[in-house]
DNA sequence: CCCGGTGGGTCTCGGAACTGGACCCAGCAG
DNA sequence: CTGCTGGGTCCAGTTCCGAGACCCACCGGG
């Protein structure tokens, strides 16, 4: 009675889940981008079991979001450096960041902020939409079938009801 | 030797994931922005079952992102809603659809797209600066400590290394 | 008055996943 | 030849997850 597997379904968030939802993989993703980059500092860093992060990292390099490389050899050791797919993830993580730093603050405040370098100043990431550049809320958005969407179940009632607006 | 918990970690990625980083979770959220209300709509479209589905709504409603209703008595029954809190998630499931669109759609392409009402194109989400509006990304970002970050813990060697730059 | 349908759940149980800790192995430094 | 470093594997125990059966209040029909 495996866990049911969201790879298949046509839905991006789905596959995003089921490759990265777990509650380690998005915190090693993050000391990924912190410039971590061995095993040993994930794992005290992190304090999570070493198995646990040898099959995390091991997965992540298999969905082809870090790369596993040799950095010197005699003895050889082994260090994890993210790929482009997996720098891209980082928007996922800064929006988080921010709904955090809004939602889940105590009184004391963000734990972590950003500072863009940008423009050198500290910053909170926003959504917004890829055409017009004007934020993107629940309110204002909505989602229609796309070009990969299976045409057998574009038929369903209850699909075509829910993207039918 | 429960799951560790990952909410009273100064980080808001963590607590994030600590909240809402299983499998079912998004997923019951993005039914939800798709207007999804009652639980059994949640639970034919998710397949997922019914003891997880009532525990994720539980969840949801306790930590403020949606709500439970009754919509009507005699008898009486229930739907769920989201709340301020919960439909200001909506950025990280719509950069997480983008993540996904981007590299994990076949030669098909995407499953789901979604257009921006107020100026009626299709569009990815995109992460901007909240300052300068600019791109982010994690080449041109780094974090720093912020106000409520614990003090005992900034003093840390490893602590500190992280975040200066 | 009883039969079945609807909506929103709870109970049970087997299998999977997570955790902590012990163990492993190659190279090298003392 | 001992022990340390780095990058792991193996194992046992506990907890969590998923499927499906069961529950209960109300309603409408015959």
């Amino acid at each position: 009675m495996r866990r049911t597997s969201f790879a298949d379904w046509p839905c991006s968030i789905a596959r995003t889940m089921d490759l990265l939802g777990d509650w380690w993989t998005p915190l090693v993703l993050r000391e990924a981008f912190y410039g971590i980059k061995r095993f040993d500092v994930f794992q005290q860093e992190l304090g999570i079991a070493r198995n646990t992060l040898t099959d995390r990292l091991r997965r992540l390099v298999d969905e082809g979001l870090m790369e596993k490389r040799a950095y010197q050899s005699e003895p050889v050791r082994y260090d994890y450096v993210l790929t482009e797919k997996g720098r891209d993830f980082f928007g996922v993580l800064a929006v988080m960041n921010s709904w955090g730093n809004r939602w889940l603050s105590g009184d004391e405040g963000a734990p972590v902020v950003f500072e863009h370098d940008r423009c050198g100043h500290e910053a909170e990431a926003e959504v917004v939409c890829g055409h017009c550049k004007e934020p993107m809320s629940a309110a204002d958005t909505h989602a229609r079938l796309g070009p990969g969407y299976p045409a057998r179940l574009a038929e369903r009632p209850d699909i075509r009801n829910r993207f039918n607006r």
